[in-house]
RNA sequence: GGGCGAUUAGCUCAGGGGCCAGAGCGCCUCCCUUACAAGGAGGAUGUCGGGGGUUCGAUUCCCUCAUCGCCCA
């Protein structure tokens, strides 16, 4: 088979991938004697309306390669796609379109014909981000994908809900909750983000009642709350206000008179060391009015409009009667001053519009008793984070857990399963309720249904499970749960890890304790940077497409390029170009191949090592043997990165610019033999790093292996993605080889290095005379002195024990080995000279360094004998190398 | 305020109690050698952020400071 010069991904992923389909390999393969167990990943589900970056980018590359990998070894893998429903996006996204194309809201519309609408968008479009995800050569089990909205998972969402409900971990009430007042809805402590910004501290005067002529200031960010005061707070050692205390202040404009309280949470150092109490709107002030039993005062209406008793603002929207406020509080003299702040805001992570405390009804799952398996799991080690120091985070969200606001005031989502009789008392229920039916407790009819649906993550917590099938005992969930791994983004570390594993301690209790959580370890990946460092974010426009990336280097340069350049949760800064270096790699890879198959055409191997007893057959097959061990435990520790530069390294360094070089003229050479020894090396050699880069870079590799397997004559050889992982038969990791090619690299490197700086040229045909005092090292020079002048574009090579420099010659050391190279009279050996010096002076730092440490008794008597000796064999390399340096630095 | 991370070559990053401190990109010199010029050969470049400490020995471990970033309150 004729490979083209260049590896075409555009031609080859398309076909790649439907054939990994049609093989069946994304299937988890079905039990058997040679099965290694289960390895099951749960893909965190995009949401529907995502567009893949190189955040998922990256960490689908993470999946996909644990994934391809123990495929490889055995095991019965699954990895199960989904999305999830994305409450508040996804309803934002099909009100926007509706509004834009028939200028409809979806109140006029209804709920069932929006929710229709919703439906139709969903098939539309939900499937981009999944499809994105195959592009990238995800070989999960599309056959399996789940979506959070589905009837499966909702019955699984119901079935949750009613068994916290019945065992009381689940409840509603009025409390002050987080208001997006854009989505009219509450969303989770968890959904908010604290900008920080720079604001306005206001300093407001409000009378003292009965005292015409005094006022006491407080100092607020959010004046227009003021209609909601019902108190005002000092520090009770604060002299400034200590008469006032137990007097009353009057709110102005609607002179609504609120008790002044001593409390001594108040920071007397803080504005005027006064504070106003708003309960209704503040999460401290709810706090502080609820020790002081204070009233709560309501004055936002859910669109965020001043309601209620607000004087002349009433009606008017926040913002606007904010700035209405302060001009009319200065007009009347009471606004004191202003200073600047600068002061956390939250956002709502959705709408990115101020939060707003606000009283509200919601339901709530208490969290205390669910979070105490969770933590146990993690200080048990059930569960293992990677990097560990993730760990932390997790506990200290879980340990310091509040209760979850779960109810939310959309349509998109799981509508709640609570039904309400005619006096409102509720219940749960995992069948639907008919209107007019009799509820289950009190037997009066049934008027209505919640109206509200859950929050997103009160599905996607279950997913683990879920997906399998629970709350049925599936086949599927007794065979694959609980998995194995999972990898995420840190910034869902606490919004749904550490709730997934709640949810498995609670809800899987058909298992035993300690075989509920959900996964064995929970890798956190890097967080793609741009090149300044900055989060990629659509608002800066500075993301990097994978997909565009994808078109331009293809799949694999991408997938091998970002676990180059990441480190195990260290965060990456990525600039487009730096993908190059896979995509360098996989032509490399693709030429190497190329080579060695063009060796193959007509002189096929059987790919056996028998006869492989050359030095450099030895030496690449120890080479392959210890990046074959490396690599694998590497992957089992789910260290990618360093897998990754483990096989660069052996291919491009040690494959490619040694053995490929060495093995040439053996091909082309008069000896069969030797000829069919090469080639049997290098088709197990190409074998092997094929199957070890699968992971990486699958695509590629797939279609190199299929040129293989034709070129070998293996017809039906099953796709590399599911063929065994190396097992390293017939390899031995063999010391002496590797050191012997060590002497020859040592005086090729030598030989290259005389000539680059006399600018001889590098394949002018040379005579070299090679001094070798230490009798191993004559030995390999002398058994290969082929190897050795190949490589060196020597003419001929002759070694002695001790030689004299030839005269017009140049002489280059490299250890304890002097290569004299002759060359003509008028060659430059300023540059030679030049290279001699500087290591000399390195040398010399060098050996002060040792001489200091050997001259230390401390050093000797109480170092680890082995360094000392090594410290002195290192000494002995040293000053050989020194005296060779200095008598051809005195001879040039 | 608390926690975590980073600080190593011009850039992006590895490394790790003793290997003259490494890679990729960039830079300099040379080479279109039939696997690959998306390549090859050779070369230059570092007070390993500052200051203390532990140790025979610290770039590596500990403390502290500085700068930058992230998270929590």
């Amino acid at each position: 088979m004729e490979l083209p010069t260049r590896f075409e991904p555009k031609e080859h992923e398309g076909p790649v991938y439907a054939a990994w389909k049609a093989s069946g390999g994304f299937a988890p393969r079905a039990p058997s004697a040679r099965s290694r167990g289960t390895y099951a990943v749960m893909i965190p589900p995009p949401n529907v309306t995502g567009v893949l970056h190189m955040g998922h980018a990256l960490n689908n590359t993470i999946q996909d390669i644990c994934v391809r990998h123990r495929r490889m070894q055995g095991f019965e893998t699954l990895w199960v796609p989904g999305t999830d429903h994305a409450g508040i996006a996804t309803q934002a996204v099909v009100e926007k379109k509706l509004f834009a194309e028939k200028k409809l809201r979806r109140q006029e519309l209804g709920r069932e014909a929006f929710l229709a609408e919703v439906w139709k968008w969903k098939e539309e479009h939900g499937s981009k981000i999944l499809e994105q995800l195959a592009r990238l050569g995800s070989s999960c089990d599309w056959s399996r994908t789940r979506f959070t909205l589905e009837d499966g998972m909702s019955r699984a969402v119901r079935e949750s809900f009613v068994r916290l409900y019945e065992k009381g971990l689940v409840y509603r009430g009025a409390r002050l909750v987080n208001w997006d007042c854009v989505l009219e809805t509450a969303v989770s402590d968890d959904e908010i983000e604290m900008v920080e910004r720079k604001d306005k501290l206001y300093f407001i005067k409000y009378a003292i009642h009965g005292q015409p002529e005094r006022f006491i200031t407080v100092a607020t960010t959010r004046p227009e709350t003021m209609f909601g005061d019902t108190g005002i707070a000092v520090n009770g050692a604060d002299e400034r206000w200590s008469d006032l205390v137990g007097q009353q202040a009057t709110i102005p404009f609607i002179g609504r008179a609120i008790p002044i309280l001593a409390d001594e949470s108040v920071e007397a150092k803080f504005g005027t060391g006064a504070v106003k109490i708003t309960p209704g709107h503040d999460p401290a002030d709810y706090e502080r009015g609820a020790r002081f039993k204070l009233p709560i005062v309501n004055i936002l209406a859910k669109n965020g409009v001043l309601v209620g008793d607000c004087g002349p603002f009433t009606g008017l929207p926040r913002e606007k009667a904010r700035s209405e406020l302060l001009k009319q509080l200065e007009a009347q003299g009471l606004l004191e001053k202003t200073q600047d702040l600068v002061h956390n805001v939250p956002l709502s992570d959705r709408s990115k519009s101020v939060i707003e405390p606000l009283v509200s009804e919601q339901w709530f799952v208490k969290m205390k008793p669910l979070a105490e398996p969770a933590i146990a799991a993690a200080k048990s080690g059930k569960l293992r984070f990677q990097p560990e120091r993730w760990q932390n985070v997790y506990l200290a969200w879980l340990e310091n857990v509040h209760d979850w606001c779960i109810s939310r005031q959309l349509w998109w989502g799981h509508r709640i399963p609570v039904w309400y009789d005619e006096d409102g008392v509720p219940c749960a229920s995992r069948t639907d309720l008919a209107l007019g039916s009799p509820h289950p407790k009190t037997g009066k009819p049934i008027v209505r249904q919640d109206e509200d649906v859950l929050d997103t993550w009160a599905s996607s917590w279950l997913w683990p499970f879920a997906t399998l099938g629970w709350p049925d005992r599936t086949p599927d969930l007794e065979r694959f749960y609980p998995t194995q791994f999972l990898s995420t983004a840190r910034d869902i570390i606490y919004l749904w890890v550490a709730r997934m594993v709640m949810a498995g301690y609670e809800f899987c209790d058909h298992l035993a304790l300690d075989k509920r959580c959900p996964f064995e370890v929970v890798n956190v990946h890097a967080t793609v940077l741009d090149a300044q460092g900055r989060r990629m974010s659509k608002s800066l426009g500075n993301g990097i497409d994978p997909l565009e990336m994808i078109e331009k280097y293809g799949a694999d340069a991408v997938r091998y390029s970002l676990i180059l350049l990441t480190r195990e949760g260290q965060d990456t800064k990525l600039a487009p170009d730096r993908l190059e270096q896979g995509w360098r790699f996989g032509n490399k890879v693709w030429n190497a191949t190329r080579f060695v198959l063009g060796q193959m055409q007509g002189e096929r191997t059987d790919g056996s090592l028998a006869s492989a007893v050359a030095l450099e057959d030895r030496w690449i097959l120890s080479r392959l043997e210890r990046t074959r061990v490396g690599v694998t435990r590497a992957l089992e520790e789910y260290r990618l990165n360093d897998a990754a530069t483990e096989l660069y390294k052996f291919v491009w360094n040690d494959f490619c610019d040694w053995y490929l070089e060495l093995v040439k003229s053996r091909l082309s050479g008069s000896d069969p033999r030797s000829a069919a020894a090469a080639r049997g090396t290098l088709a197990r050699v190409i074998a092997d790093s094929l199957a070890l880069l699968h992971p990486f870079t699958p695509y590629m590799t797939e279609v190199l292996w299929g040129a293989l397997n034709e070129t070998l004559g293996r017809k039906g050889a099953p796709l590399l993605m599911n063929s065994d992982w190396p097992d390293g038969q017939g390899l031995a990791i063999d010391a002496g080889a590797e050191a012997d090619m060590g002497v020859i690299q040592s005086l090729v490197g030598a030989v290259r290095s005389i000539r680059a700086l006399t600018m001889v040229g590098e394949r002018k045909p040379l005579v070299a005379v090679v001094s070798a005092p230490r009798e191993a090292e004559r030995r390999v020079l002398l058994e290969h002195a082929a190897s050795a002048r190949a490589l060196a574009f020597l003419e001929s090579m002759e070694v002695r024990e001790r030689a004299q420099r030839p005269a017009s010659s140049a002489a280059a050391v490299a250890g304890g080995l002097e290569a004299f190279v002759q060359l003509g009279a008028d060659v430059d050996l300023e540059k030679l000279k030049a290279v001699f010096k500087q290591r000399l002076e390195k040398l010399a730092g060098a050996l002060g360094q040792i001489d200091g440490k050997l001259a230390n008794k401390n050093f000797v008597e109480r170092a680890d004998p082995e360094v000392v000796a090594a410290e002195r064999a290192r000494r002995e390399e040293l000053v050989l190398e020194r005296e060779l340096l200095e008598r051809n630095l005195a001879g040039l």
